[in-house]
DNA sequence: GGTACATGCTTAATCGTTTAAATAAAATTT
DNA sequence: AAATTTTATTTAAACGATTAAGCATGTACC
């Protein structure tokens, strides 16, 4: 029992299947088709259970409704979440999404952006991984269209809709000394990636404007492939040194986790021992016994602001290129709160 | 710049796309094209780096060489690992996997059906939702390959991946027993699907093979969609009662979540007054301050299998029905530790 | 009554592949 | 040398849709 097609519509109507799809497709004013056939058209269209053939349709016009949606890291729940609001809104809009995580890898990434174009989906949504400048320029040059979600290359000029990871690190960290906190850390990916630069940055920008002289040591960069090990040896570091830090910003989700681990097991308490902020969010940090400050991104803004722009390109190729940063909420919890309080501890 | 074509290889090399077709799908052989000819042509391809087009190779086929994933709840951290795990299978062996949450609503499901039958998906790999039974009656009788996975129904015959969710339950409320509580409860969801009736099964056996006397009480059942407020009703009505509980089963990882959440509000002592054994894998559970012990589902493994038995299927749609029950593991944490060691608190 | 236009429908090309069947040329057999 | 087989290539239909162009009609106007 094969599906049925225009044909077997225009078989059974006793006409073309010309006039099958003008009908079928709205267009039976422009083409002046006969109210009475084209009535008797749309009853066995839905006598027949009529479903067009997607591929037959793309193959003709070139547009498959599809988005092709590569993400860094799909483990981190942020990113799962705004996956999900991309697929969410792109659905709304009639588009599919086939979602790729290339796990932090260029390579990866790059295999599956060819796989996606070999899909013939009609644009990207990126949230690139270190690396893969090659791609984005790639894509320019083959211009196919795309807008880089969360993360982006100011030294590339492209679409893109993230998160102004300076002032939310800057705030996070004016959070903390205001919250009287002084030896403040951050921990972040090592990484020339803009987006953690910027959250490094706002970091120091913070301390700076607070007369607080930044350290080296407060500085922890650990790789992404091996974080297990290094966040220990990290935060190791961190609470042995003579410059021991009183509180600490974790630039991602994924480090803040580990870190937590860690912490739990040498007993640590938070925040009398160490205060914590962390990007990313996650129900892990409503469930920690002290519930965690963190930096909320404005993910469904993101996702969907996305998919808008997006979608205006593919309608209209000639628009202007759109770029926008959006703020981030600090959220205050346990982890953080005023030092003042725990002095008694 | 339009992508290269076959007619464009064609054309350089002077001769018919046939003839290309053939070669650059390896069937020189068969179809007896000359060397020198199926040389020259997979040179030019390369130099022009065809690329196939798969719309067009997939209407002429019949074949997308895509899945569709259909997920209760991709929010779960759980159904979200499997999702990936399906990916990368499905990648390995030239699958694309799209992938949709119906969020537990069947209608949902009903119309993520629709637009990947539509989109002529090869066959589905589907985690049911309640009520979608005739979803699953409408792909066999249209003779559509798929695969439940996790969640499957015992009245109908299907292939099948799923966990053994009797022994797992049964598995856990022994342990509980065994570790000194007496007084268990389950939390679980209203619900008629047979994977969580087999975990309310497993319990109630566990309590009656060890000769303890189940009470109705101990048997808090929630609704999905209105988890929130029901689960701190539940908790409350199960540590008040003069029936209270001493331990408790959670059937879900987000009922865990939820009431760990509300827990930790009462300020209520894991395991000392409350030990918990939870369904469901995440991060959070090592990171509570007491790690909960949980039921460990063979995640890599039944997304796996559901891929190979899905693509057995779609070689051989003459292949014989596929069934498998996968054992889970106890995985023993802080959170049900025996009971006589807290004695003393 | 001839030209012009409106109406209602069909034809056929096209998108990029695959593949059975046809064809032509060369090699082998009778 | 004719008949047959083998080898190398082309032709053309098909997948299921879209759409410009063509072709009959009927109606209106001068």
């Amino acid at each position: 029992m094969k599906k049925t097609s225009l044909k077997d519509i225009a078989q059974k109507a006793g006409v073309s299947t010309a006039l099958v799809s003008y009908v079928l497709n709205g267009k039976e004013k422009e083409t002046r088709v006969g109210e009475a056939i084209a009535h008797k058209i749309k009853q066995i269209a839905k006598e027949m259970n009529y479903q067009p053939n997607h591929l037959a349709k793309s193959l003709r016009s070139g547009k498959t409704h599809t988005i092709g949606l590569i993400i860094a890291d799909i483990s981190n729940p942020f990113f799962a979440n705004v996956a999900r609001v991309v697929e969410d809104e792109a659905k709304k809009n009639g588009y599919t999404v086939i979602i790729g995580s290339c796990d932090e890898h260029a390579e990866k990434s790059w295999d599956l952006l060819n796989v996606l174009i070999n899909r013939q989906v009609d644009g990207f949504i990126i949230v690139s991984c270190e690396g893969s400048e090659n791609q984005v320029h790639y894509l320019k040059e083959r211009n196919i269209p795309f807008v880089l979600l969360d993360r982006h290359f100011p030294e590339i000029q492209t679409d893109f809709v993230a998160t102004n990871n300076y002032k939310a690190s800057y705030d996070a960290g004016v959070h903390l000394i205001k919250s009287g906190y002084s030896r403040i850390g951050i921990m972040a990916y090592k990484s020339k990636m803009y987006h953690m630069e910027e959250r490094v940055r706002g970091y120091k920008h913070a301390l700076r404007d607070n007369n607080i002289e930044f350290l080296d040591s407060w500085l922890k960069e650990v790789h992404f492939e091996t974080m297990d090990s290094e966040v220990r040896t990290a935060i190791d570091e961190a609470l042995a040194s003579d410059q021991q830090v009183d509180a600490m910003i974790f630039a991602t989700y994924g480090l803040a986790i580990n870190a937590l681990k860690y912490i739990n097991e040498l007993r640590i308490k938070v925040p009398s021992d160490l205060a914590i902020v962390s990007f990313g969010q996650a129900e892990v940090f409503d469930l920690y016994y002290c519930p965690i400050s963190y930096v909320r991104q404005p993910l469904e803004m993101l996702g969907k602001t996305a998919v808008e722009f997006l979608l205006k390109k593919l309608k209209n190729p000639e628009e202007g290129m759109k770029q926008i940063l959006m703020e981030a909420k600090l959220i205050v919890r346990e982890s953080s709160k005023a030092k003042t309080a725990t002095l008694s501890g």
